[in-house]
DNA sequence: GACCAGGCACATC
DNA sequence: GATGTGCATGGT
């Protein structure tokens, strides 16, 4: 909590996600996937532009144009397999209602989820969090980098750690979560850079030598 | 030119 | 279960 609250002092309130309605937060979660988010705001207007910001009209398209079309997020040709997945199981469930779709408990949603190819446990994550907006915390590189430098993990803690160590230091709210994580993000791309950079950084003053488990 | 970016599935041991 | 590899564009 106090890590969170340092960094927000610096960034403020980040407001995530960045995106206009449930799907797509969903689309930009699958195409952000080891991918710089300013390409996949492009990838993002050339579905827009090509009127494919809807379940049906996007399950009715051949996956070769949708690889063209985002093009710009870098393995388009897996990415675009990968939506199509996501958006064939969303359309055989609940037809052009991504509202309706996602209108389920955390668990549930989750494993079905997770059944997708394509959709792993932080794509899954973001879609709960930031497109259905419920309280799962979304563990990222940068999250795992900065919990690092700080002696908050050690470097064998895997994904499920993580997400469990946040989720009971913290009280659980939607709201935290989702700032969070995004603080996570503007800390990790302005200063935990994988090679070191951590002049200036916000969170530079708190103990580095806390160790995992405790209350923060 | 090297390195990095809000991962994931799959093969292999 | 742990480790390695392919996927690929665009910015610094």
């Amino acid at each position: 909590m106090e890590m969170y609250q340092a960094a927000r002092r610096h960034f403020g309130h980040q407001g995530w996600w960045p995106g206009d309605g449930a799907l797509e937060i969903c689309i930009g979660a699958i195409l952000t996937q080891n991918t710089n988010w300013k390409n996949v705001e492009k990838a993002i207007a050339n579905l827009k532009s090509a009127g494919l910001m809807s379940i049906s009209a996007i399950h009715s398209t051949p996956v070769e144009k949708l690889a063209e079309l985002i093009r710009p997020t870098g393995y388009f040709n897996i990415k675009a397999r990968r939506l199509k997945n996501f958006i064939k199981h969303a359309y055989e469930t609940a037809g052009d209602d991504i509202e309706a779709f996602l209108d389920k408990p955390l668990s549930e949603l989750r494993a079905e989820l997770l059944s997708i190819s394509g959709i792993g446990r932080e794509t899954a994550d973001s879609i709960i969090l930031y497109a259905a907006g419920k309280p799962t915390f979304v563990v990222d590189a940068y999250t795992y980098r900065i919990l690092l430098r700080h002696g908050l993990i050690s470097d064998d803690y895997d994904y499920e750690m993580i997400k469990e160590l946040l989720e009971s230091s913290l009280p659980e709210d939607v709201e935290l979560f989702n700032d969070f994580h995004a603080q996570f993000v503007a800390v990790g791309k302005n200063y935990c850079r994988p090679k070191p950079q951590c002049k200036g950084c916000p969170l530079e003053y708190l103990p580095h030598d806390i160790h995992a488990g405790e209350e923060f």
